[in-house]
DNA sequence: CTGCGAATTTGAACGGCGTTCACCGGCTGT
DNA sequence: ACAGCCGGTGAACGCCGTTCAAATTCGCAG
């Protein structure tokens, strides 16, 4: 074949990664594959290759996706709380239910590892920073002006600690004990930890 | 070739996973492979399947000797230490640290997803009940009689957020502030959390 | 309407992967 | 000494990512 143009550049662009996507949510994302997606989309692996660098493009164009969604999510779980406990235990539960209800997705995320010499992906930094205002306006209750870095720091702990109890739950080794789900243990953390900053003053 | 018995079965066996370790440490998981074991002891790849079922079975090898490791190293940061906060203290930091200095095997550790049908690997539940034991008992304090089910909770929260801490620490998404190490967060995180604990009956 | 250059799609090809298995040769028991 | 078995071999299969010369179609100038 030739040159065919029943898709623009954009479409083409649009329907791999959307290909991609549906792959990785059907079939995880070991199984996407340029002849997978090629497939998909009804064209040859080789033209993939004029739209993205290579494979590694598209899953990151998925997880971008996955990362706004995600964020949107916590974002509207927020929208009527305005206690900063409560407003942490709603960010920590959506953030648990989100990699719950989209385990593929939100794993090929955090499964990405950029080789160490290619540049760091600006998405972590963007979509995390995103999540850390959030998080350190939780906190700013706990702590006195000045110890910004400190509230940080705490917010760092955190998220990491939510994201942990979310990842061993989506790779099922979290085990936690019936009766309780994964967003449980994540706000057992939270308001335990949080009622430990305010206890401070020992 | 034929027969060669330059090596019984069992040294066969012994060169293979330590070869698997070395790729692994020197490259990462990704790199290690049949043909790449195989040239590193000098036999031909279709020998490994004499020896394993696949190649996974060669990495679950590494990564018990991995957890066998972890397990002691952690063991021996408890030794000289009584007091149950300074010891959930130091297991934490004991396992951040080696997480951090042994990044590769450690990362194979949580990198290996059985599929789905196959029966879970014996590994984790072990392991990681042994580290359980020990976390609990440094919990008990901390709960009354009868609550061992909220204790134990309360050990896997605190198991998954310091988790959570070595892995993005280790794929370089912690991003903790300077001045403070991966070991320190997780701290942070054991200290408030369970002098939340503590401070329950609010 | 014709013809041609440009743009785009293709798919074979390369080297690598896990895995299988027919073959072959050295080891061992007789 | 010799047969037979054990176990190592490596070519082969079907995957993977990626490249690129060739083929085809599009759009435009004349």
């Amino acid at each position: 074949m030739g040159r065919r143009s029943d898709h623009s550049r954009e479409e083409l662009v649009t329907l791999a990664v959307e290909a991609a996507r549906a792959i990785m949510v059907e079939e995880g994302v070991a199984q996407v594959s340029a002849r997978a997606i090629a497939k998909r989309i009804g064209y040859s692996p080789g033209t993939l290759y004029n739209l993205f660098e290579n494979i590694d493009a598209i899953v990151y164009q998925v997880n971008a996706g996955t990362l706004r969604e995600l964020a949107a999510f916590a974002m509207a779980a927020l929208a009527d709380k305005t206690d900063p406990l409560e407003r942490a235990v709603a960010l920590g539960r959506a953030y648990v239910d989100y990699a719950a209800e989209h385990p593929q997705p939100w794993l090929a995320v955090f499964d990405f590892r950029p080789a160490p010499d290619s540049k760091p992906p600006p998405l972590f930094e963007e979509a995390v920073a995103l999540l850390f205002a959030v998080v350190a306006d939780c906190l700013t209750p706990y702590f006195a002006a000045g110890e910004e870095r400190l509230r940080d720091a705490a917010g760092r702990v955190l998220w990491s600690g939510v994201h942990g109890i979310s990842l061993l739950h989506v790779t099922e080794r979290l085990n936690q004990p019936e009766g309780m789900t994964a967003a449980d243990m994540g706000e057992l953390l939270i308001r335990n930890f949080l009622r430990g900053l305010k206890a401070k003053p020992d």
